[in-house]
DNA sequence: TGCCGGTACTACGTGATACCGAGTACTGCT
DNA sequence: AGCAGTACTCGGTATCACGTAGTACCGGCA
């Protein structure tokens, strides 16, 4: 697949916010299921820039964790708020896509 | 609905090309037409930033006419290489969407 | 003991894009 | 003459994903 960059402004962060909300995890592990989930070219520094945001944005709570493998982990997981953004994220995410398609439809 | 710019991105361009595609148009008219799509915040600086870059990329064919209602209109066309452009944005809009509702319908 | 690969995070800089504001200019109406 | 609507250009800003370098912890292997 060409370059998805441009297309993913906006959209990432929202797809990071919906993976921490299904279960608490941490940057590494996101990145990888990132990979497997077909965003293929994301890489680890773009995750975590955008977990560096939600935490400077209060989205989530962090607990740092060891981890027998390596240095120890952040472990992310949503507070109200940022389950109150993923809403708005999925919201804006429904209502951009239908526009899309419709357009893309031929329906004007 | 909250602002969307940052999810636009890389996909109005995308907009602008299949509006571009079924119609021989010009910059005012198609932010109007943005406008009634839905994207209703789109202003016309946007798409004529759009427009200019289209036809520095040497995506579209540029005829100036005079308008009769105010100052001459530059109508925009696709060319090959534009039609190009346009069926690997809706390439790649079908593989993100995809995989983005992948995720929100839990697929994993 | 020393080195390497895998794990895990941080920090700084780059490039692309949508947005914003000011400016220019043409037309018809009052 | 002035004004609203039409139509385009240009410079600057903010945000975001990406790239790279750096730090650091661990286990295995020579």
């Amino acid at each position: 697949m060409d370059d998805l960059t441009e297309m993913l402004k906006g959209t990432l962060e929202g797809c990071v916010l919906e993976i921490i909300g299904s279960e608490e995890t941490y940057g590494y592990a996101i990145t990888r299921q990132l990979n497997e989930l077909g965003f293929a070219d994301v890489i680890e520094g773009t995750v975590y820039t955008i977990l560096l945001r939600l935490e400077r944005n209060g989205l989530v709570q962090v607990t740092k964790r060891p981890s027998g493998v390596g240095p120890p982990r952040k472990f992310y997981a949503l507070n109200d708020a940022g389950r109150e953004e993923l809403a708005k994220f999925w919201a804006k995410w429904q209502y951009l896509s239908s526009r899309i398609n419709r357009l893309k439809e031929g329906g004007r």
